[in-house]
DNA sequence: GGTTTAACTGAACACCCGTTCAGATCAAAG
DNA sequence: CTTTGATCTGAACGGGTGTTCAGTTAAACC
């Protein structure tokens, strides 16, 4: 079955994933033909075949391995839950920025393409999405229960503040006037002031 | 030309339009046919076209006319530059969340179908969401300058703030367990802190 | 050196695409 | 009642779609 030693297929199989998360982020998963994703890898439409059951699969798969890594990164840098909420909250912050901005087509996949998903596989990336969603709310969580952090609503203020956070990908190209580095420290300070505890909100009208 | 009377052609190109907004928010502009369209205005597809050129131009005047609108309505409500900048901010954040929970599909298509533009559309309604950015870091500029606000990079805090408040529409139904006003209400709080004047950040580190 | 076998080609399948257009339809104008 | 002209139909055009598969290729194995 596998081949001992690698033959120049052993690579389509990463060539086919690389070329299509790159063409779906450029054009979307719709407008992108297993054609133009087979001239891509420089190979007949067919032979993608091998390596993958359907488009639909292709998609999922990309995404799935995208929440995967993005999981599994996060789980290697993160501060245990005995530590200081303000620097898990910095570190979740700065991590975000960080992983996002290097990996901008599958974000941007991610964020896109969810409608082209199966219900079943839409279902397993949603899992994942909301898992990522409750270490951040978590992170608030603790910090309101220490006192240091004043939020009312973890769940919705977590939300907020990954949209936040992700949205730098829609203006940050690596080349601009700020490093990355000033980036997660310009974001890391409204995240700090958007949830620090500190003289309460006025919190007089909800209209 | 035009008909003197109303018949029943003269309601083809609103449902045109509302139909088209509809199917490309639900599953994206590639994967909408022209037929699809028809069959939901209950015509056949040429039909389409005595009221497009084509369906690239139906895309954008779908979107020319949304942010259009959001400029519009946002003049139309918006406090005065010699207002207070703490309440042209609340008044600009209260805003952006009403009006986009109220045209969910038209947000949708606006960030996802920017890329089937041509060049020159693009660029179109680029111009339109820029200026509607630069309405948000006018009010942030102005605050800094008498005080109220500490921000050391308006256009990013701008861009910021909007990304965390156009996210309201990823969670937000309307028959949820929040009410809209208490959603503007905990979202104001989020933007309130975060760019308030106050104990000055501790600034140490940029890593 | 002959056999095996995964990888790939190239053609085909049935179907859908955006767009055009000659001709039918039918309400309003004269 | 005839003319007008906007509106719409239904068929067609050239081309692209995802997917399948018999057959070719060529590297690895015995």
């Amino acid at each position: 079955m596998a081949r001992t030693q690698g033959s120049h297929s052993d690579i389509t199989g990463p060539r086919l994933r690389d070329a299509a998360l790159r063409l779906f982020a450029q054009d979307g998963y719709a407008a992108v033909s297993m054609r133009r994703i087979a001239q891509e890898v420089g190979v007949q439409a067919g032979a993608l075949y091998n390596y993958i059951p359907d488009k639909q699969t292709l998609l999922f798969e990309l995404l799935q391995a995208h929440m995967q890594d993005l999981l599994a990164a996060w789980r290697a840098c993160a501060p245990g839950p005995d530590a200081d909420p303000l620097a898990r909250l910095e570190a979740f912050t700065r991590f975000h920025i960080r992983f996002n901005t290097q990996r901008a087509d599958a974000v941007f996949i991610s964020y896109m393409e969810l409608r082209n998903l199966s219900p079943e596989n839409f279902a397993a990336i949603e899992g994942l999405r909301r898992t990522y969603e409750t270490t951040l709310e978590d992170i608030l969580r603790a910090g309101v229960a220490q006192g240091a952090f004043t939020v009312t609503e973890p769940r919705i203020t977590a939300m907020a503040l990954i949209s936040m956070l992700t949205g730098v990908n829609t203006w940050y190209r690596g080349a601009g006037r700020l490093s990355l580095p000033e980036v997660e420290a310009l974001y890391w300070d409204m995240v700090r002031r958007a949830v620090a505890a500190g003289p309460a909100a006025t919190g007089d009208d909800t209209r």
